[in-house]
DNA sequence: ACTAAATAGTACATTTATATAATATCTATA
DNA sequence: TATAGATATTATATAAATGTACTATTTAGT
């Protein structure tokens, strides 16, 4: 799977038999789409000792990182691209473990706010090492100017999907 | 989801908290995943008037750019990104559909292999230029030369990603 | 104030994905 | 040729994700 020319060799066919097909950007969402699968196995892994998923970390650390400290269920699916009605499960899951609260909010009662509780908090502390590890790892094979290239286009290549 | 902008404002809160997370890193993989979402909703909007989803198109996009015409279910497992138990469930989907078939290796038993047929051809030479078309405005906002610097790079970063 | 439309959240049914283990075949070696 | 180990595939059970529909609340227009 990390071993692309079989799919370029595809790409190659594909072409010969239908000229039309736009090769460059057939290979970057296979690109795409082979690092996602990676990352994502990759982060199980890792998380896996700690009793999370990827999408379990993932809604953990979009509080983590919000400024509040609490988002709604809908704010945490738009910022973790989760379907909503999904979020209703995994949030449930972060709740039954204790992880994550559920507060009524003030001054909107269709809205509830979620926020880590002292062992979420405690459960990323003793997480966050191996995830930086991990994620340095995943970086290394890439000069700093490079990320930051990377990321340039990156960003100019999400602005041309429609939303 | 295609904002980016509040996704680098939690990674910058991220940072303040825990400031040995490693933000170029980050940011790659969530654009990554932001990216790999849009994709994958964007093409199945595209396939779902043509009956299929996503990762039966992608076995279909396999088969049709196999040199020989044929592959074994790991081989698509392997190409597909798919793991392989998942492969049976998706060829049994295809070959009810009639658009694959199956038939037994002569030199080693133990093998099926798998073929578009003639339904399955036409099913793709039917929903191809649309396709193309969705290919072509995904890759818009890229300068051919991006393309390719954004190709190289990806596997690049690809190529840290252990296996 | 009253009603229609919009928004937030969740429940339920269905579809899709994964893990585990079972079966059959092949390969290599004693 | 026996047999241990590897490989290919699938069956089954479990988990995860999605679509649809429903309730409650808020907002906007009359």
């Amino acid at each position: 799977m990390a071993d692309f020319a079989t799919t370029e060799q595809r790409l190659a066919v594909t072409c010969r038999r239908y000229p039309a097909f736009p090769r460059r950007p057939a290979t970057l969402v296979r690109l795409i789409k082979h690092i996602h699968k990676q990352l994502h196995d990759e982060a199980n892994l890792t998380l896996r000792p700690y009793g999370i998923n990827h999408p379990q970390y993932n809604l953990l650390m979009m509080l983590y990182g919000s400024p509040s400290g609490t988002m709604s269920p809908s704010e945490l699916a738009e910022a973790a691209g989760e379907k909503s009605a999904n979020i209703t499960r995994l949030t449930n899951e972060l709740c039954d473990k204790r992880l994550i609260a559920r507060h009524a909010s003030a001054d909107d009662r269709r809205k509830i706010e979620l926020s880590l509780t002292p062992q979420g908090q405690a459960l990323l502390d003793s997480l966050l090492p191996d995830i930086c590890t991990l994620l340095g790892k995943q970086g290394r094979h890439l000069k700093v100017s490079e990320q930051v290239q990377l990321e340039k286009l990156l960003k100019k290549f999400l602005s041309g999907l429609a939303d």
